[in-house]
RNA sequence: GCGCCUGUAGCUCAGCUGGAUAGAGCAUCGGCUUCCGAUGCCGAAGGUCGCAGGUUCAAAUCCUGCCAGGCGCGCCA
């Protein structure tokens, strides 16, 4: 709405040979707190004044002859100083509407990926076992980061970091290898620090059935470590995939850090930052000077048995990022690494590239709840429920909307008894039963009056006249607004919130007012009219959010 | 010890670029269906916004200290 009608008072203004050069980006338009302020206000007439030179009183009062007589402006008045409030018309939510009929279930949405090109990095999990709560909810919160960055326009590439060079990759072979020798020897050495999990030893099982001979009569140790390592990483990954795209969540690249160190971008990274003077030795290892750039400490990049540390590959990572010329990037983290973010920030400054071009999005804790007790998790035993168990348990929209609903900074209470839910004490369903609801009175009208509101056809919007009907439009034609605001601040939790307020309007409004009318066919029509649009915006949010769109339920 | 996050109604959480009686949902209590799905709607009750100071005309919101919970402080990844 504020797009709209900023666009509306500039062509006003340009008509009228107001607009003067570089006013154009000092007007503003905000939403008022009160209500009896206007559903708008502008500044405009406070930065006119300067090149009228009048006073911002005067200016506004001119304006507001100017404005009056739009249609899209129902009252226009100067407050105090030179404020200009707005009442926006019928005329303009009926536009509104027509546009959410138009645009299905993309309203509001950018339709040029004009604002630039950025990055969002995200789940980026070891490929070293199933997916767990938390990457789950890291992955929800970056599809709908991704998407909402997508709907204001920007084009918006997603990445994976897959971490398949170090040591974790490493224990995993060995811990796949022992798993596998246990199968004709029980007592064979299970490495200390390995991996317990049971599809640890269904790995080593597949392996044994289709590799026993090769990896025992062709490969020394070493060559067979490597052998599972390589064997469990693809297989892992794959699974990591499933387990994505079961909440669907696809990913544009899939980066792997061993490509780094393949292609010498480790040595290619490090020799740019040693050419800026940033990288000096001590005690046998390579180090880079973090400290100058906020990090309470220098960091090692090279130890000294002559191997890069994790941090090395992630500069050369994110310097692979910053020549990839992104307008900034976001990466969404799980909150146990934020002590490592400010050497990585030192880093990316040491490229000489400013503090803000990178984001990151730190996603607290999940813990899980059933039957009113918590489910207590050990990663180091094995024994965590993993996000395929839990989506199999209460469905992919639960844990989506769960995932979704919460301030990503905050710690998550995941209740499975109320996910599973049937009834309103779960919002998941009751937003889905809002968009169900209507898609019922639709089939109903064509049953009843043979007139089907999913086709095309058109409505008299002024006969929308019930308070109910004009607040659910004004609502309406805020969300973009609010879509937008929920993008920028990177609050992905507000679009539930947004998605929950607009159900419950669309409850109410059901609840006070009948829709299929016996004998006003023309009332009929502008009421499914508005119905069908408040189920594209619906659909809207849904898609954003990665929800199901349910007909009947 | 230092750093980051969190602490709002019995429970789960919004609100936190300061603004007027602090909002939802669930749970509790009381209403609303001859009529498009009551998987809904309306109302009541319920809060020292962790505690203590400070800034301000105005603080849940900003600052300081403290308390509680979580996380992090490697030549690990």
């Amino acid at each position: 709405m504020k797009q709209e009608i900023r666009d509306k008072i500039l062509n006003i203004l340009k008509q009228n040979n107001l607009l003067f050069e570089g006013v154009e980006d000092k007007i503003k338009i905000e939403s008022p707190k009160e209500e009896k302020f206007g559903d708008l206000s502008t500044n405009a007439a406070f930065i006119l004044s300067k090149n009228l030179n009048k006073k911002p009183f005067e200016v506004a009062n001119q304006l507001k002859e100017l404005f009056e007589k739009d249609p899209y402006f129902e009252k226009v008045e100067v407050a105090g100083g030179g404020f200009i409030n707005l009442f926006i018309s019928d005329a303009f939510y009926h536009q509104i509407l027509n546009k959410a009929i138009e645009e299905k279930d993309e309203f509001g949405k950018a339709k040029e990926k004009n604002k630039g090109k950025i990055n969002i990095e995200y789940v980026s999990a070891n490929p070293t076992g199933p997916l767990h709560l938390g990457h789950g909810r890291g992955a929800v919160v970056g599809n709908i980061l991704s998407n909402l960055y997508d709907y204001i326009g920007y084009k918006v590439e997603r990445e994976f970091y897959i971490n398949d060079a170090g040591n974790q990759i490493k224990k995993l072979g060995m811990s796949v290898y022992a798993r596998f020798r246990q199968i004709e020897e029980p007592s064979y050495p299970f490495p200390e620090d390995g991996y317990h999990g049971e599809y640890i030893k269904d790995i080593a099982k597949e392996i044994y059935h289709y590799e026993r001979e090769k990896i025992l009569s062709f490969l020394d140790e070493e060559e067979a470590i490597e052998f599972c390592a390589e064997y469990a990483k693809n297989f892992l990954l794959d699974e990591i995939k499933k387990d994505l795209k079961l909440i669907g969540v696809e990913f544009d690249i899939w980066y792997s850090e061993r490509h780094l160190y393949q292609h010498g971008k480790v040595e290619q990274a490090l020799k740019f930052l040693e050419s800026k003077g940033l990288i000096y030795e001590k005690d046998g290892a390579l180090w880079l000077k973090t400290s100058l750039y906020g990090d309470e400490k220098d960091r090692v990049i090279r130890k000294s048995d002559g191997s890069y540390t994790y941090f090395a590959a992630d500069i050369a990572y994110h310097y692979d990022k910053y020549l990839r010329n992104y307008d900034f990037i976001i990466n969404v983290w799980g909150a146990d690494h934020h002590g490592y973010f400010p050497r990585l920030k030192a880093a990316i400054m040491a490229f000489g590239v400013k503090e803000d071009w990178i984001n990151v999005l730190f996603i607290q804790l999940v813990k899980l709840f059933k039957n009113g007790e918590e489910v207590k998790m050990s990663k180091r035993s094995g024994d965590f429920i993993t996000l395929r168990e839990l989506v199999e348990e209460v469905g992919k929209d639960a844990v989506i909307y769960f995932f979704a609903s919460k301030d990503p900074n905050t710690h998550l209470n995941f209740d499975i008894d109320i996910a599973l839910k049937k009834s309103n004490e779960n919002p998941v369903f009751y937003v889905q039963y809002a968009h169900a609801r209507i898609s019922s009175v639709f089939r109903e009208a064509q049953q009843r009056f043979n007139f089907n509101p999913e086709e095309d056809f058109e409505a008299d919007l002024s006969l929308l006249k019930e308070d109910l009907e004009r607040s659910l439009m004004k609502y309406i034609s805020t969300i973009p607004d609010e879509i937008y605001d929920a993008t920028i601040k990177n609050q992905p939790h507000k679009i539930t919130n947004i998605t929950y307020e607009l159900a419950s309007r669309l409850h109410k409004y059901y609840y006070y007012h009948k829709f299929l009318i016996e004998n006003d066919e023309k009332l009929m029509k502008a009421r499914l009219y508005l119905l069908k649009a408040v189920r594209n915006v619906l659909r809207t949010l849904f898609k954003i959010m990665g929800i199901t769109p349910v007909e009947r339920m």
